[in-house]
DNA sequence: CCGCCTACTGTACTGAAGTACGATAGGCGG
DNA sequence: CCGCCTATCGTACTTCAGTACAGTAGGCGG
């Protein structure tokens, strides 16, 4: 993916260009050229908020890591509730920047250690709390086929999940067809094929939404 | 699995018991029978923190939800950072008390509406950050191989990863293979069976340990 | 009583996945 | 040069998953 570094004068640092050698720098006035993943180069006194929510706006939805030469918890904070995908300072090695690009473009979040550090030990526990938001699947399905359910999300095979079940392979396939069914797996043609354990088991883990 | 609520007279509401017909109640200061999950009505004037502390470490490391008649959002941050896996109202309804219990066994944690909207509005963008410390699988796979995973992971074929890459449907599956492999997918016994995608998707998606 | 839902089950079939037998070719380091 | 690694690929086979044709039985509500 292309890395794109934009701050107030275009400038290219070393630490940028050893981490990414083909990367392009440009003007925060002038992000049309700006592919692949946007590092911003914080300007002095401007609002990080603001200032990630119109970057947002003009990169249309592009990846945006914020970088600060003088980093904030406040700010780092400020810009991921922006919807940054990442905030690090702006001196950082080349393997960190290396390592960030890597997170951002998997989907992923990068903050500094400190940060990093302060989120999980407040949000820690909370990170399964993903799997609530994601548990509408269970109200689509009868009591049994839940339970058939949760066996396949951690990769059964039916005649694992009939043994624990104590039913017959036959069964385990109803249940499974039923869940293909009910939780509309393969029912959409923009996501053509995939109508099997493997989707409901991203639907389960809440790593796919139910349709 | 065993429900049981402790409070400082033993009590037992009747929406406990509609929820969890087979509980056991027991009081604050004697906790030798405690089993299972743990729900603790927490008694007016106490501490949050200082009450979850000192029952996490009577309870051995037992699962513990902080029941509390008048809900508040700090209380349940303190409870949460201090180690709760749960914090709800003790008026809850029945369903909502099987609901948090089921979380909480399935290794999630639980906490009422509002808080939860609050907390994943601050920290939303940061759920995926736990892929970053689930991305080790990478370092035993091969960048070819790690193209190949990622679309794995998201559930594609081998036909529409072979798409994805243009490469054939061999290459896939030879890639499968080396994942398989390097991964160790299927390599213990108290594991058995399970050697496939499906197991590969649940380490690459961070679910499963890489073994 | 009827219809619907849930849970269970058999037989038969097709297709995808995984494995085993190979193979070629290029790059890199000793 | 050789060995190893990576990336690619063919043929053939077995097994599991998913689907289609059914079916029985019990519970519940209209």
């Amino acid at each position: 993916m292309q890395q794109t570094f934009l701050s107030l004068d275009a400038r290219q640092r070393n630490n940028w260009r050893e981490a990414f050698p083909n990367l392009v720098c440009g003007r925060l006035d002038d992000v049309s050229a700006a592919t692949g993943l946007v590092w911003v180069l914080q300007p002095a006194g401007h609002g990080v908020e603001g200032l990630v929510k119109r970057l947002r706006l003009s990169l249309a939805g592009r990846l945006l890591v914020l970088l600060a030469d003088e980093p904030s918890e406040d700010d780092a904070m400020a810009a991921l509730a922006a919807g940054a995908s990442g905030y690090c300072n702006g001196h950082a090695a080349p393997e960190v920047l290396q390592q960030v690009a890597m997170a951002v473009e998997n989907g992923g979040i990068w903050v500094g250690q400190g940060l990093m550090q302060r989120l999980l030990a407040s949000t820690a526990r909370l990170l399964p709390a993903h799997k609530i938001a994601d548990s509408s699947w269970r109200t689509s399905l009868t009591p049994r086929e839940q339970e058939a359910a949760v066996f396949l999300a951690r990769g059964a095979s039916n005649k694992e999940i009939a043994r624990q079940l104590d039913i017959t392979e036959r069964t385990v396939k109803a249940h499974v067809g039923a869940m293909l069914e009910k939780l509309h797996v393969g029912a959409m043609l923009e996501k053509l094929g995939a109508r099997d354990r493997m989707q409901l088991s991203l639907i389960i883990n809440g790593i796919e939404k139910q349709r």
